[in-house]
RNA sequence: GGGGGCAUAGCUCAGCUGGGAGAGCAUCUGCCUUACAAGCAGAGGGUCACAGGUUCGAGCCCUGUUGUCCCCACCA
């Protein structure tokens, strides 16, 4: 008994449903199997803080698509899930619960904060999974994994161990980037740089001798009580009889020198520069270059320390308001200016980033870099589209040592040990206990974790089992394509290469598919505090996850942002009613006992017609997406269904299924063929509405996901058959056309003589001209002489209209004469190309056939048109 | 300061290696035709930002200009 559908397609009905079907069927799953071919794709794996946003609905949407691609292709296709557990972004939202509650870290202690860690884990961790499945992902769920789980803790670990024994990680003194919000470090990478509107300070500063006085400028007054010297440059003029003097430092009134150095710009601000090293990272380096101390002037939460005298204890803004009253007051503050600049800030809480000197560790960038670059220039890793690998190179070729020690708890803790004896360090991949230089039992770890973009980078083989050989290693590693947003080519892409290179000796994926932004409808940001996000689970509830998924597949063109807006979500969700409906006429045209759909040897024109049109629709569509050109195979499937096989094809089997004669077997096998092939080319993208209107037809196999993705067949190009068909259809156009023009309704019957030199194709086209040009009796002859009638002319007909209403000769003597202009113009350029000697020669032959065969096409209209004008 | 994207119909955007400008939405006209009014049939609407150049031929390639957005960079 085949199943009634309902007149719309109710997405609800269909979508959890349909994923149990498949979770229950573990399509999703996959294994190493040697008589396969692998694809694998990891996924980015979402923070555990994080909800499902339009950002991870459209990278998912483009992984699942291609996963699904390739699974129907007959891969053994691995998405390799997980989740991220986001050290800064969760540590922070924890501490803010606690505070709600009066607790602080240092209430709970580590142990007792980690263990409130992993309850929020287990409590909120999953709740993007769950919001993943909504979207149709097909992620082998068997496989979840999480950054801070046992596999990927014991690759962080060794990772460290192996950097650390290769002198590629170190500890050391550096000025680093100091979150004074999150109280912890962050790298490079992680500071987002505003322009701020601030002031420029003139500061004198007194010469020792009490000859005068030195000019400085700058942005931060604060940072002067950790002044160490002032810098000139070597050449100029100005001060070269200074260098070397003392200057007594306003406020604090200890001596500092004045030094040369290449750094200072002449003719930026006064030429002279104050030099704090403990909190500038260019002055670290001048201060390294002069052998000058480092003095920290603030503490963790940015505050002044004890060095800063009477400061001590002034937030940084409290600290610059007293530093410059002062001044002002000493007579040392010479002018102020407005001044834009540059600001650091924290890339997750947005605080001002202070610049300080602190112990910490770094991995050592340029070893890993360069490989990194060779394979990407040898095409080993591919950017979709290639100019990101511009991007790439610039970072890696520029790029300096990494910060991965965080002061946080939530993450890897650095498996560094300190002897409280002999301060020996042990870097050990087990707990170390005793000192095996001093033999001292006072080791104590380093209570750092670690940068969580230091395990994401090992997510491509940690997740498959490394340091273990694991078969799932061995199969599936590299994998095939990491799908993105540009915004992350930084932190994560370009430290899994890097990563993959040194640890599997292999770049980790074939293809890095970049995708661009979603936006909103005016083309902004989304965003928490603009209050415009979209979320996409109410899009699924209200639309459907198959229109979501559409909107955000229609259009996309590799790494460039995309507007999102209700009208393109409307309009996917009429494309699937639209689809739904031709399910509907499909199946209630079938008798209930057909269980297979085979083609027969009988086929009608129309019918070979659409079936050249399908194959043709497969080739390209499979090219395009092996490009990641999904928007274009998106768009000319659209194309297809809904204009090639429901707007024409549908309506023109219909008079032979209610005929129901010998030609209504080989539409409706025909019809389910095309259709059931339509709905896998769409599988990918829309994957419910597929996967229940394909159970509703004929099929063989359990799912359509793991159903054979159609493939181009010599034997359906019917080309000839194709470009035939196409006459009748071009007719019927025009006729239709010309009836709108004259407001003719569709059940005003007309009777059509029409006047051709392939009376053969036309009388096929005969039921068709009834049913689709509202004609009554269709004659086809050479020639006919009906000068009161309406005309209509094509390529290869004139047809003729008898109509009851007379026909206005000066109106008709001008349309005529507006087609002839037209079709002269047509002739015109045509005739221009061909006599141009330069086209003739250089052109390709089958181009200038082309043109031949077009100019014959356009002269035969031509003479009907004149015919025409002639007999009014 | 360096690098890159974008500029095509009223709006949002396609147009992949150069061969007579497309879609969706919006507008207008006519249709409840037994799959679908979330539909059907028609129509209007574009010096492809500007200026040069290469070519038989440029929306597409090259140079420059303008506007716009983004990324990177230590100018205190």
């Amino acid at each position: 008994m085949r199943k009634e559908l309902p007149k719309v397609y109710d997405p609800k009905a269909v979508e959890d449903r349909t994923y149990r079907f498949w979770l229950d069927g573990r399509y999703f799953h996959a294994e190493p199997n040697p008589k396969k071919k692998p694809y694998t794709i990891v996924i980015p794996p979402p923070n555990i803080t994080g909800h499902l946003h339009m950002g991870h609905a459209l990278d998912n949407t483009l992984q699942d698509i291609l996963i699904r691609f390739k699974r129907m292709q007959g891969f053994e296709t691995l998405w390799l899930p997980g989740t991220d557990h986001a050290s800064i972004a969760t540590e922070a939202k924890i501490v803010e619960q606690m505070r709600k509650e009066g607790v602080s870290k240092e209430d709970l202690g580590r142990e007792g904060f980690l263990e409130r860690a992993w309850e929020w884990k287990a409590q909120y961790g999953g709740r993007i999974i769950e919001q993943l499945k909504k979207l149709g992902s097909s992620c082998d769920w068997e496989r979840e994994r999480f950054t801070l789980d046992e596999g990927c803790s014991k690759a962080v670990k060794e990772v460290f161990v192996k950097l650390y024994e290769k002198d590629l990680i170190y500890r050391g003194e550096r000025i680093i980037n100091w979150c004074p919000t999150c109280l912890t470090s962050i790298s490079d990478a992680e500071v987002e740089y505003e322009e701020q509107d601030g002031s420029f300070w003139h500061i004198n500063y007194p010469l020792a001798d009490g000859s005068g006085h030195l000019q400085v400028a700058t942005t931060r007054p604060e940072t002067m009580l950790g002044d160490v010297a002032v810098a000139v440059n070597p050449n100029d003029e100005r001060y070269k009889n200074l260098i070397g003097k003392m200057l007594i430092l306003p406020l604090v009134n200890k001596e500092i020198p004045i030094i040369a150095d290449d750094y200072v710009e002449m003719d930026f601000g006064t030429g002279c520069v104050k030099i704090t090293p403990a909190h500038d990272p260019n002055d670290f380096e001048v201060g390294l270059r002069h052998n000058l101390p480092v003095i920290t002037v603030t503490n963790d939460d940015g505050s002044i320390n004890e060095l800063g005298g009477k400061y001590c204890g002034l937030s940084s803004k409290e600290a610059r308001k007293a530093v410059v009253a002062d001044l002002e007051a000493g007579g040392f503050l010479a002018k102020t200016e407005p001044h834009k600049h540059n600001v650091g800030t924290c890339y997750r809480c947005h605080a001002t980033i202070e610049p300080r000197v602190s112990k910490q560790w770094f991995v050592r960038m340029e070893p890993l870099a360069k490989p990194s670059i060779e394979a990407v220039r040898n095409g080993e890793t591919v950017f979709i589209p290639e100019r990101f690998d511009k991007t790439f190179y610039h970072w890696m070729e520029n790029i300096k040592d990494w910060c991965i020690s965080r002061q946080l708890w939530w993450g890897h803790r650095i498996p560094a040990y300190y002897c409280g004896d002999c301060g020996e360090t042990v870097v050990s991949r087990d707990d170390v206990a005793v000192c095996p230089k001093c033999g001292g039992s006072h080791m104590v770890q380093d209570e750092d974790t670690l940068d969580t973009w230091f395990s994401s980078a090992l997510w491509p083989f940690s997740t498959l089992g490394w340091p273990d050989n694991t078969e799932e290693l061995k199969y599936f590693y590299p994998t095939d394509t990491l799908v993105t947003g540009y915004d992350i080519i930084f932190f994560w892409v370009a430290r899994m290469i890097f990563s993959g290179i040194e640890h599997m000796g292999q770049t980790p994926f074939k293809h890095v598919f970049i995708h661009g932004l979603v936006r909103d409808g005016q083309g902004r940001k989304m965003s928490k505090s603009l209050g415009n996000g979209i979320d996409p689970l109410e899009i699924i509830d209200e639309y459907g996850a198959d229109a979501l998924r559409f909107t955000l597949a229609t259009g996309n063109s590799p790494g460039n942002d995309m507007r999102f807006t209700d009208e393109k979500v409307k309009a996917s969700r009429n494309f699937a009613n639209k689809i739904w409906n031709a399910a509907r006429f499909i199946l209630m045209n079938l008798p209930e006992d057909m269980q297979t759909c085979t083609i027969p040897e009988q086929l009608t024109i129309e019918d070979k017609w659409i079936l050249s049109k399908y194959n043709t629709l497969v080739r390209e569509m499979t090219e395009n997406l092996e490009k990641f050109e999904l928007g274009i195979a998106v768009n000319k499937l659209y194309d297809f269904i809904w204009d090639v096989l429901c707007d024409w094809y549908i309506e023109l089997t219909k008079s032979r299924l209610w005929a129901n004669d010998e030609t209504a077997v080989s539409a409706r096998n025909v019809l389910v063929y095309v259709m059931s092939g339509a709905m896998k080319l769409l599988h990918p993208i829309m994957p419910f509405i597929t996967e229940e209107i394909w159970q509703a037809l004929p099929h063989e196999g359990e799912s359509i996901m793991v159903a054979d993705f159609p493939v181009y067949k010599e034997e359906l190009d019917f080309t000839a058959e194709e470009q035939d068909f196409e006459k009748v259809m071009d007719a019927i156009k025009a006729v239709r056309a010309r009836r709108a023009e004259m407001n003719v309704p569709p059940s005003k019957k007309a009777n059509l003589f029409i006047e051709t030199a392939h009376a053969e194709i036309f009388k096929m086209g005969v039921p068709f001209m009834q049913r689709l040009a509202s004609a009554e009796n269709v004659e086809i002859g050479e020639s006919f002489d009906m000068p009161t009638a309406v005309q209509v002319i094509t390529h290869d007909c004139r047809v003729f209209i008898p109509m009851d209403q007379l026909v206005d000769k000066e109106k008709e003597l001008a349309r005529l004469n507006k087609e002839k202009a037209a079709c002269q113009k047509d002739i015109d350029i045509i005739s221009g190309k061909l006599n141009n000697p330069g086209f003739l020669a250089k052109a390709p032959e089958k181009l200038v056939a082309v043109e031949k065969e077009k100019l014959e096409r356009a002269q035969e209209k031509m003479n009907k048109i004149m015919e025409s004008l002639n007999a009014l």
